[in-house]
DNA sequence: CAATCTTTGTGCACGCGTTCACAAAGACAT
DNA sequence: ATGTCTTTGTGAACGCGTGCACAAAGATTG
């Protein structure tokens, strides 16, 4: 037993682990596809395959929101879509403004995966007067003067960003005394929010670093080993010249 | 976030959690504002504020890349900038192609935080004949029959895939047929790979799940508590009508 | 009704990641 | 040199998440 309950744990939260969560929405897109394919019932085994995780997780995530399921049997898929999207809060409507129409908020405001779950895109936004009133993704692109306005009105408490990075912190300030309280990142740039504000972040430029990390590692494997041997012995820092690399410099270091 | 899928008793090879992985791009983003800057050294607990992580953490991150800092003074800049650069492997040149040139696929096409940190945009690839030879972000898109030759012409080992769902599987299995080891899917559906290959997914949807669940949990707090005890009681699955959501259906998941 | 079979729900142990707290290392002043 | 001050690097404790393995629950069959 042991795990001293003596005090509630910081996340004040009845339940449900982050990890848990995080995994839900995944839970959610397979049991979809099964529900579109009238499929009645699935067993932990097959679902856990078709999610891409381990069957004891996936029962264990599923204890945590109930005993939803049926021993001997499995789980009924239309009651857990059912119960995960009330648990995940999609059985009501969520408007959302997205903030900067560059390529990539043209391309999330087009996104179909957004209003497909109860997410609604109440407006885009964009600071561009040049962009104001054209159509994206059959919506006017309004400027970023209404930002404060739109949200009030529409209720918006889901904010994303799409702007470069040397906006983001100031739009997302604007946001967040506006009434938003829950923030999508996709500028490459860690925005400083108040308590009580939460701020999930996309960047693709990160994951794809550490992509190339793997990548390094299984090219140089017998290479690796040489090239670690050197770099862990001699390297002083602050010492004489750092010495810059001896292979092709890392210059200009700039996300979009 | 993105999770590779493979799960080997790994990251065993001496070194560098996971964790520690993930978070190094962060501070080489902060570093790189850094060096523009010109200063010449930063502390782990200036540098740790600029990655919105915690100074001990950072301090640890760092201790198994190597002893780079100097005590009573911090880490010089430059040095760790490339310290960090060479371990993600970003001294070298990546080739990546991009399948699937929707909006999403145009947007990363144009995305400057790929091409400014050692990855190289090698094609923009499209099923879409009518996609072909129109120029996206200053480079003609080239049609999915000439995918394999691409790659082996020109070394590429990290695929990108924004296409719709239902043709990530068969893109994927093109992809690694033809060499590529690395995978940042996009579309969102769970990628079958063999081992050896890894693969990292940005799902945007996902995302804002989560954050609808957070925001739930803020909104509802006293009705939470009578909902949750409506909820932990009567509920019986595999019982009467399983009642779908009263909201909208869920229908199709696709992207752009 | 009893026996058997299937599948859930979970106790338990283990390992990874985080955080604290502090000794050691070096810079710097006197 | 010696002492003081700053900051790193890390040992150790703790908590969370994962996966195994199994008992309990219910379906199903004879």
């Amino acid at each position: 037993m042991a795990t001293g309950r003596t005090h509630r744990p910081a996340t004040r939260s009845r339940g449900i682990p982050e990890a848990t969560v995080a995994r839900l929405p995944l839970y959610l897109r397979a049991l979809t596809a099964l529900s579109e394919r009238s499929v009645p019932t699935v067993s932990s085994e097959e679902l856990a395959a078709a999610a891409g995780v381990n069957s004891a997780k996936l029962r264990k995530d599923f204890s945590y929101l109930g005993s939803y399921g049926t021993r001997g049997v499995g789980y009924d898929v239309e009651y857990l879509v059912y119960q995960i999207s009330r648990e995940l809060g999609l059985t009501q409507d969520w408007p959302v403004v997205i903030v900067g129409i560059g390529n990539l908020g043209a391309a999330l405001a087009n996104y179909g995966g957004f209003a497909s779950r109860g997410f609604r895109v109440a407006a885009l936004i964009d600071a561009d007067p040049a962009m104001a009133g054209k159509p994206v993704a059959g919506m006017p692109v309004q400027h970023t003067d209404e930002l404060e306005k739109i949200i009030e009105d529409n209720g918006v408490s889901i904010g994303v960003i799409a702007t470069p990075a040397g906006a983001a912190q100031q739009v997302s300030e604007r946001l967040i005394a506006a009434g938003v309280t829950s923030i999508l990142n996709f500028a490459p740039t860690v925005l400083q929010v108040p308590d009580g504000v939460d701020v999930r972040k996309v960047d693709l430029s990160i994951e794809l670093q550490i992509l190339a990390f793997h990548e390094q590692r299984k090219a140089g494997d017998a290479e690796a080993a040489a090239a670690a041997a050197a770099s862990v012995l001699p390297p002083r820092a602050a010492e004489g010249t750092p010495r810059k690399g001896p292979d092709g410099d890392v210059p200009a270091v700039m996300p979009a």
